[in-house]
DNA sequence: TGTACATCAGTGAACGCGCGTTCACTGATGTAC
DNA sequence: TGTACATCAGTGAACGCGCGTTCACTGATGTAC
């Protein structure tokens, strides 16, 4: 069989890689200044000089090239959570909390459009590929990872209720988290109400009503940490 | 000063009251069938067997059919919201908010490209002019109201913290709530959440996740309830 | 090392589409005397 | 009640734009002998 190769060898494979870079690079580059749907194949090849139906060498299509802007916006994402939790230390659950959370709202607030693709409304007449699946729960691992550390090392006390028919069958096995407590309901909660919290800030809906949105954020992450039984 | 006309006199003023309506009617169907960005004057008009350009003795532009179209959402929803409140019985606090957040959610469910256009992405190149702002806030009234009663009554108890400084100053009289307490900050939390679940349902980021959506949505607002100090 | 062939990248033109908006116009409806 | 004028609704053509995608092609790069 063929192997797989990893890295490119020849020049071509070399150059061809590269020049896909620059084109999701320039795609994010519009996407972050004018949204998703102002993204066009033609006005990113028409950027890097090339015309347009040279793009098709790369990307067989306008949705492919976004596939790949979504999963590498889940990644980016994902990856600036789980960096600012593994800074704080191991036995500081709610510290690790905090920056698991202040992350994901520092890194949205710095990526507007690309938080609005990720979480804002679904693109019209695109239906997201299996590949984004996985990027798409990193941040919610994070957060179960958090959770299911307090409660291996007792610091956490597993809430009343019963979420085996609520969660899907085999997912908190997964995650660390007995299915027969409450837990996994309100790490769900925590979660969208993390992305909720954000959003909100984001697309303004708390404008006028929120003036202090850093405080009030950290209040908020404070009170869904309770939530899922952290110690404050 | 001519008095403001509220009510069409002349059969002129009559039916262009009426086919304004049916202009917004069909632009509503083709948001709840194709989504707002594929919203055009031209296929609104097409479909009414009217030239593109009449839809301009209606509308001077796109954006005001838009604006026409959110300010109508939040009022549907906002409507939905109130009138299941109203029907719960007043001292029923916890079956208010229950009411209340389950309509939110329900309307939602049966409308979500509006439900987009109102609480997901913002429309590029549009920005919500001051006729959004009263309309948008409705559903949060409600929730307020419910906690405002309850702590009237003595039935909510006003949690620890201070909103004067995270709030905007004289929101939380207007709303009938303390600014020296943590309750506004609490609601906003609340308010939040409640769109955080309903988009993530919506949009499908709990998919594979949860699979009993509707009980974990009460178990949500359940603890919601509790946040904002509701007994339980 | 050199040649013959296969693979691939990029070109340029074209197809077919739909959009928002403007403008001069016709004809119908309303108003004032 | 009837006429003259003003207002308004709707028409049809046009402007100018940008888009995604296809296709036959040239020329460069890689590969096998």
């Amino acid at each position: 069989m063929t192997s797989p190769r990893s890295a490119p060898r020849t020049a071509r494979e070399r150059v061809r890689a590269q020049l896909t870079a620059e084109i999701v690079d320039v795609a994010r580059t519009h996407l972050a200044t004018a949204g998703a749907a102002a993204l066009s194949l033609r006005a990113v090849a028409r950027e890097l000089g090339m015309v347009s139906s040279a793009v098709y060498r790369y990307f067989p299509s306008r949705d492919d090239l976004l596939t790949r802007l979504i999963v590498e916006g889940y990644d980016a994402l994902g990856e600036a959570v789980e960096l600012a939790e593994a800074a704080a230390p191991r036995e500081d659950l709610l510290g690790r909390w905090h920056a698991a959370c202040g992350a994901a709202r520092s890194w949205a607030l710095a990526h507007p459009h690309e938080y609005a693709l990720l979480y804002g409304s679904p693109v019209p007449g695109y239906s997201a590929p299996q590949d984004t699946i996985a990027p798409a729960g990193r941040v919610a691992i994070v957060l179960a990872r958090v959770v299911s550390d307090g409660l291996a090392s007792g610091a956490v006390a597993p809430p009343p209720g019963d979420d085996a028919q609520v969660m899907a069958p085999g997912l908190l096995g997964e995650l660390g988290l007995p299915d027969d407590t409450g837990l996994g309901g309100r790490l769900v909660l925590a979660w969208s109400s993390l992305f909720g919290a954000i959003g909100f800030e984001l697309f303004g809906h708390t404008h006028n009503v929120v003036v202090a949105h850093e405080e009030h954020f950290r209040s908020v992450t404070t009170r869904l940490a309770a939530e899922v039984g952290l110690p404050a």
